[in-house]
RNA sequence: GUGAGAGUAGCUCAGUUGGCAGAGCACUGGAUUGUGGCUCCAGUGGUCGUGGGUUCAAGUCCCAUCUCUCACCCCA
């Protein structure tokens, strides 16, 4: 038995300075998330168990086997949040947003819980970040949110990603293609894995994204979803197309895109990058009209995604994250206790103009103050010693290029104003 | 839930047929009394994941267990 303390299974801690690379991430996305008229919503951490056996599908491996679910003290069955979507959808029923017009694009962020076996991007406390649009079943608003995607992930410096798509039908032709699908795959049924086999009956659409090569192989002879498209649903899918090529989005067709959860209609996407081995998908989405109706709400349509943040973090280039290390830009070295309180004064002073400044009150030596700052990768070091409170000025080095100069206090405070 | 690999200093790891617990980096100090990076010198730092077993003797062999990693699976 260990007894050095340590966390649960699957938990993480984000340390600096990986910590500045996840605000990094997370800040470009809320930027865009507010250029294209998202507003945040705040969404709590559980909910009543039902929620998401009704929001996400009681026969989802997540629903199945994936969630924290425990009885809280009043015996009600309460479930740590696997995902977001059914969240916001309650929240949105709950709170009538459907009558407030203006409030139907909403942005969230956050800690998300699943019970799964850990490996290189999945982990049992996984962060993600999602946007829902609600009543709005257009081609257009689909193809807004790819681009806000991909304007996002060319400012993170995300270039040689995979942006895949598909059609899944709706509720009118879905149901006679797995029809369709189910009985051509029990005629190559002794070609399937064990798993396949029981999937025909369960869930045949799951067979299709098997990827087991003997399974690969009976799939490519199975009839695509997209050949199987209600007129309105072909009409849609058309349009949505277009409307990525005229935007001049890049994107790869394909049939065998199946999301996991119940409440995908028509399009569904995802974004595939290539460096993060199995768990290569850092984010996804698609159309679910009809869950909001389902939950007990208004019959008005739902499109969304929600992006990995652990993943996304994980798959940055590196130059990009050394670049979102955030250093402070000022270190002071003060020399023996009678300066302090001289030293609190340009502290205050820097910080008062805005100027991120570190310091250690740990008695040091010069040279192991100089040390420290120039690990702490700062700009400049402001050194305080009997001389300098005496005369009423700073001595100022610029860490750079190692020149420095002996300044006054008025002419410092001008330097804090106008540099930068 | 299934399979494979790993766990030794803060980090990355070496450790021979079982025989004194090691290196590099990092950290602290010094070479330079108030000046960083480069160099040199010195020092601090370990219940060898944990529990048991075999043995005169276990980091090393055996069993169990925990955690991590990768893959299956699933998904973001």
């Amino acid at each position: 038995m260990s007894q050095k303390i340590k966390c649960v299974k699957g938990v993480r801690d984000i340390l600096p300075p990986e910590v500045d690379v996840w605000n990094f991430v997370e800040g470009v996305w809320k930027k865009y998330f507010s250029l294209y008229g998202f507003k945040e919503i705040r969404i709590p951490i559980f909910e009543y168990t039902g929620v998401f056996q009704r929001g996400i599908g009681e026969g989802t491996d997540i629903v199945e086997k994936e969630m924290y679910t425990f009885l809280d003290k009043s015996k009600n069955s309460i479930t740590l949040r696997p995902e977001g979507t059914a969240s916001v959808v309650r929240a949105y029923i709950e709170h009538n947003l459907y009558m407030e017009s203006p409030f139907n694009k909403f942005f969230y962020s956050g800690p998300m819980f699943r019970y799964e076996r850990p490996q290189k991007g999945r982990y049992r406390q996984f962060y993600q970040m999602g946007v829902e649009v609600f009543d709005d079943d257009s081609s257009e608003v689909e193809v807004e949110v790819i681009e806000m995607i991909v304007e996002a992930l060319k400012e993170m410096g995300f270039n040689d990603y995979q942006l895949n798509i598909n059609s899944i039908g709706c509720k009118n032709c879905r149901p006679k293609f797995i029809e369709v699908l189910r009985e051509k795959l029990k005629g190559s049924m002794d070609r399937l894995c064990e798993d396949c086999k029981r999937r025909i009956d369960l869930n045949p659409l799951r067979v299709l994204d098997c990827k087991k090569d003997s399974c690969r192989r009976v799939v490519s002879e199975m009839p695509v979803i997209t050949e199987f498209l209600c007129d309105g649903c072909r009409e849609h899918h058309h349009r949505f197309k277009e409307l990525l090529v005229n935007r001049k989005i890049s994107f790869v067709e394909n049939p065998l895109l199946v999301r996991g959860l119940d409440y995908y209609v028509r399009t569904t996407f995802e974004v595939l990058v290539g460096n993060l081995g199995a768990q290569n998908a850092i984010l996804g989405g698609g159309r679910y009209d009809g869950l909001v109706k389902e939950l007990g709400g208004p019959d008005v349509s739902g499109f969304g995604f929600a992006l990995g943040v652990d993943r996304m973090v994980l798959a940055l280039k590196e130059d990009v994250r050394e670049k979102s290390y955030d250093y402070p830009e000022f270190y002071l070295a003060f020399l023996g206790e009678d300066v302090i309180p001289y030293s609190f004064e340009i502290m205050n002073l820097v910080r008062k103009n805005g100027h991120s400044l570190y310091t250690n009150f740990r008695g040091r030596s010069l040279k192991s103050h100089m040390r420290l700052a120039n690990k702490l990768n700062v700009k400049y070091v402001v050194i305080i010693g009997e001389n300098e409170v005496k005369k009423g000025c700073a001595l100022l080095k610029n860490m750079e290029n190692g020149s420095q100069r002996e300044i006054n206090i008025s002419d410092f405070e001008n330097f804090l104003v106008n540099y930068n």
